[in-house]
DNA sequence: GATGAATGAGACTTCATTCAT
DNA sequence: GATGAATGAAGTCTCATTCAT
């Protein structure tokens, strides 16, 4: 994924930062922006990232590893449920701490294999330990492993409607999350 | 609000339904775009909409009025708690099956004095039965008036997430808000 | 020229005097902006006046009534030089007073009989005044008829362009016009 | 100022040409227009000049410059008077052979940082040469240094009011100079 | 590979004028 | 006569993408 050349690393790099900068201030991506802001030409810029999607997904690929490597940990947690609330969590701070996150997350189609498989890998954890959960009772069964992204997705836009900047939204999310998981319990 | 003269009232009427049929394709409403299709000149739509927000509030507002009658009557339901969810059962409802509401809802302004003045009414109407419920003891205290709206859009927007067509988003989203439900339950 | 009926004749007095403040507001006239601001259909301001030059000439008609007349005034003044002075003094003053007397004088076409006939019957006068002073031995040979109209103009221009505000117009334009007298004289 | 690369410079060029042709026939600009004639896409306009003043002013560079140019020769003149009347011809005879002068002249903000310098070499210019006539008692105290842009202003102007075509305007333009001049004269 | 100039479709908006009511 | 809704050409400007250098 990463190119040869160490230049062509070094612009990689650049460029993925000043994306992540242009998403943590709002602005939305522009790749002309990103290239300016750069101080890259436009080309370059396109022939690493041919579109915004593609650099979206590559800022967020972190953030979708972290959540992957936590659902791991949760696997191996005993109590299922703390496990599945536990992950849920973080997911939610995942979203609400990071537009990118958000926004990868609720697209239909992603474009680069690396974020599809991270998410298949997140979306199998977390059935696997709402599974768990499920078994041990301690979840209701009308919940669906399709119902996880959706949610917490909503959990997000809720706390984004909510907020009226981005301090405060940490401990709205987790109070919304809170809520959900209550109902969820069985 | 509709014009005096009768072919400006058609038009009027035309331009908005022409914007609904547009808000239901989820296309992204633009001005000059509902001129084509209604087959007017800009002007004319312009005359009407100075912007598309209040082209898309006027189309959001039957909805509203709708919800705004829903809450009223809801005010006189004996049980506190089925007369307040069944209240946020109206709104999710509608925000599920109407795109527009989701925007209006979730926007920080409005720009029609109508709009604001609905979305206080539902407001007040929905803090009047979360404080009922709540002193019935139905409701758990930390559910906040500020709350409402916020969790309505993000059952909405997980709805949105979740269903592939517009078909199966109704039991959708009737399940999302049953889970939520039971979260708040005292 | 003002039309019969009494209530025509109330709204073409209503245009005019709402088109003399947006004048002397220095917006620019719009048909469509008199209209509105004096509760008017657009279409009753375009049946008094077709077009913007036909308005803004009506607008600066009294203005060059009054130059016209201080003209006749002038040619009974015994000193030919003051008399000329006098008179270019006083249209210097008209036009760095009235943003419409400048547009209308620098124009090369009128619209309106009347603006011709004073705009020539000034000229005349100027002319007179001019030749009278000329005989007189007051001034030089090499300044013609034809250019008194532009100087003054370019008098008024001048103003403007050194004019940080409407005050200290007319200071201005004296001093300049005297500079220009100054020079006129044999 | 002029771009590195060959064919954007060449473009540059050609902006620059078809917008001095338009001033030259006295059509207003419009980067549209620019671009229609030139036969290049807006975008590469709009990339080159960003606002209609930038064009402007880019045209009118040229003549600036020269303007100041003769002004520092102007200084080693002998004779205070001669030198001060020269460089006032100068600038005039600039100013009504070329409409571009005339409106950066009157502008009262620039856009390029070039030309606020240029306009403020030649104002500096101006204020030494009127204070060199001035101590050498040849022209008259009540003339400020911020008159002498308005002034010439006020010529042209009065030059484009008279001339029916750009022809006569030269002869016309030395001759009100010097009815000005000798009204500046100690 | 890198650059950034060029492109031009297309979105937005204004306004002079007409004409049905 | 009066009204003001309708028109749509024309101007402004942006931005994703391509391609010559």
């Amino acid at each position: 994924m990463t190119p040869q050349r160490k230049d062509a690393a070094r612009n990689w790099e650049h460029i993925v930062g000043v994306a992540r900068e242009l998403v943590d201030e709002g602005t939305p991506l522009q790749l002309n922006d990103v290239a300016r802001r750069a101080g890259l030409g436009v080309g370059t810029v396109y022939r690493h990232f041919p579109t915004t999607e593609a650099l979206l997904e590559t800022v967020a690929t972190p953030c979708l590893e972290a959540l992957a490597g936590q659902g791991e940990q949760g696997l191996s947690h005993d109590d299922a449920w703390e496990a599945f609330a536990g992950f849920l969590t973080k997911v939610v701070e995942g979203q609400v701490t990071d537009a990118a996150l958000v926004k990868v997350a609720a697209a239909q189609q992603d474009v680069l294999p690396r974020t599809t498989e991270l998410k298949k890998q997140i979306l199998a954890t977390g059935s696997q330990l709402l599974a768990r959960a499920r078994d041990a009772g301690a979840v209701r069964n009308d919940l669906d492993d399709a119902d996880i992204v959706p949610l917490m997705c909503g959990i997000a836009y809720a706390t984004y409607v909510h907020s009226s900047g981005p301090d405060d939204r940490l401990p709205t999310a987790r109070r919304y999350l809170e809520t959900l998981l209550r109902g969820l319990r069985a």
